[in-house]
RNA sequence: UAAAGCAGCCGGGUAAUCGCGCUUUAUUAAAAUAAAGUGAGGAAAGUCCGUGCAUUCAAGGACAGUCCGCCGGAGAAAUUCCGGACGGCGCAAGCCGGUGGAAAGUGCCACAGAAAUGUAGACUGCCGAUGGAAAUAUUAUUUCACAGGUGAUGGUGCAACGGUGAGUUAAGAGCUUCACCGGGGAUAUUGAAAAAUAUCCGCCAGGUAAACCCCGGACGAAUGCAAGAUUGACAGGAAGGCUUUAAAGGUGUCCGCCAACUUCCGGCUAAUCGCUAGAGAUUACAAGCAAUUGUAAUACCAGACAGAUGAUUACAUUAAAACAGAACACGGCUUAUGAGCUGCUUUAUUCU
RNA sequence: AGCGGUAUCGUCUAGGGGUCAGGAUAGCAGAUUCUCAUUCUGUUGACACGGGUUCAAAUCCCGUUGCCGCCG
C-alpha cells in the first residue's frame, strides 16, 4: 500500500483523469495519465480492476495489490520517469493480467512510467 | 486388514527486510513523525428465511392478505434446532421425508375405455319368468322379442367402487357365508402425546389440497445503514388555502383517523455521528438423553470510504498449492471447498 | 452492500398441468426465372441447469447459474 498523500481519492478526479484521453497499455494493464502539473504537489495513483475483469474479489484484490506494490516500489527506488509531471495516474488491469506474478508486473508497470 | 457410516478438528508454520488501515501514547499550532497494540471466514458468498436497529404512517373496527402444519421440547424468531412416532431406502451402522383434512363443498382426472365419482350402469355379457318360432329323441334343446335379476365378463387406463381362494346360487355379488391379507370405526391397555398392541364390528369410503378450499395456529404496514441524525455552503419547481367545504397527500381496501398553512416533487457538495461491549467470545462447573439454559471467572478481539492483511528472501516437507475477502449487526438455511488428522460404530475376511 | 425482475428454435415471440410445444423471420433443399430478388412448396432447429410434488411438469414448489434493472 503505498501512503495517502499519493492516492487518487476522489471520483472527480477520477472522471477528470479518464477525460484527458491519454493511455498506453502492455500486457493487460493499462496506464490513463492526466493533466499535466502546474504546481509542486505529488503525483497521485490509483488503481482500478472492474468486476467485468473477473466475477471473484480475491482475484480482483490480488491483482490490485500486486500494481499498488510494484509503484510503491518504484516510489521508493526513484524510478518513476516523466510521470512525476503529471498531476494522476490510473492504472486499469484486465482479464490477461490476472496470472501474471509480481516480477512480471512490476516489469510491465516500469516500461508503461518510461513510455511517458 | 479392507469397505462403509456418523461426529469433530485443521484451513499453513518459523525467521528477516520493505509496506498499509485503525486505536492509544509522546513530540507538536496543525500537518506529520516515532513507539506500542491490533487487523478477514468456515463459509465473510448466495440473499433463501427470521430478528434487532432506523425513518414514515397508523395505533380503532370490518374485510382481505401472507406464512406455517405428525407429537413433545428448545429458541427473540425462522423454509431453525433437538428427542420421539410413522413411512421409505440400506445386509448393517445409519440415512431421507413441505407428514393436518379428500367421510363439508367446488374444480380437474388428456388419450383410451361401457363407465373417471353418481353407491352409476345406456352398451357388451351372464341368468331365465312370459310369449312366438324351429327341428327332433317332445317334462328337454336352440333361437327371437321383452318386463326383470346381476355387477362376476370387456385387448382400456396412473387409477375401475377392497384383494386372493372356497362356499352359496337360476346366474351372481362382502353376501351381518368362511379362511388369509389390506383399509376404516368402536372399546380396553401402555404412553405426556404422536402412536403401538389386543378384542370386536362386514363398516369398505378412487386420486389430486406443491388446485380452490376447510380446520388449527402466527403476523401492525412500507422502506432498508446508499436507513437515518447533526453541522456547513449552494439552490430550485408545482399546487392549493388563508370563512367553511372541495381538490391534492399518508396507511393493502373501506369506514375512520392523521395533517391543515402549509403540502407535494426534485437536487448539488463535504464532514461528523450511526459503527461496533455483543439474543457476544473463551474457560470451568451445574441442570438436561439432547437442542439448550443457568452461574462464575477471564480478556476486549477489524471498522475502511477508490476502500487496509501485501511483496521479496531463507528453512523443512515431494509440493505451500483448495473454496474464497468484512462494509450496520446477529441467528439459521443453501451452495463452493485441497491435503490430512482424531474418536466412535457397522459389515466382510483372516489369526488367537 | 441492499432490493427487484427475467430466462422457450440462430433472432422475435405464443402457450400458465394433458395427445409429436405453435407462429413469424433467418438457414437448407426444390420449383418459378437466361440469372438474382420477389413468390410458392418442403425441411432442420428450442422449454437455462439440477432435484421434488403429480398418473403426467415448459407450466406448480425448492435450489443453482446467466442476464437485466433500481439505488450510488
Amino acid at each position: 500500500m503505498i501512503p495517502k498523500k499519493y492516492r487518487l481519492k476522489s471520483n472527480a478526479a477520477f472522471n477528470a483523469t479518464y477525460r484527458v484521453n491519454n493511455s498506453h497499455r502492455k500486457n493487460g494493464i493499462t496506464l490513463i495519465a492526466g493533466l499535466k502539473k502546474t504546481k509542486d504537489i505529488p503525483t497521485k495513483a490509483g488503481f482500478v480492476v472492474s468486476k467485468k475483469t473477473h466475477k471473484r474479489a480475491v482475484k480482483r484484490n490480488r491483482l490490485k495489490r500486486l500494481m499498488r506494490e510494484s509503484y510503491r516500489q518504484l516510489l521508493k527506488e526513484g524510478k518513476l520517469g516523466n510521470s512525476t509531471k503529471y498531476l494522476s495516474l490510473i492504472f486499469l488491469g484486465s482479464t490477461k493480467a490476472l496470472e501474471n506474478n509480481f516480477r512480471l508486473t512490476k516489469q510491465t508497470i516500469y516500461e508503461l512510467l518510461s513510455e511517458l
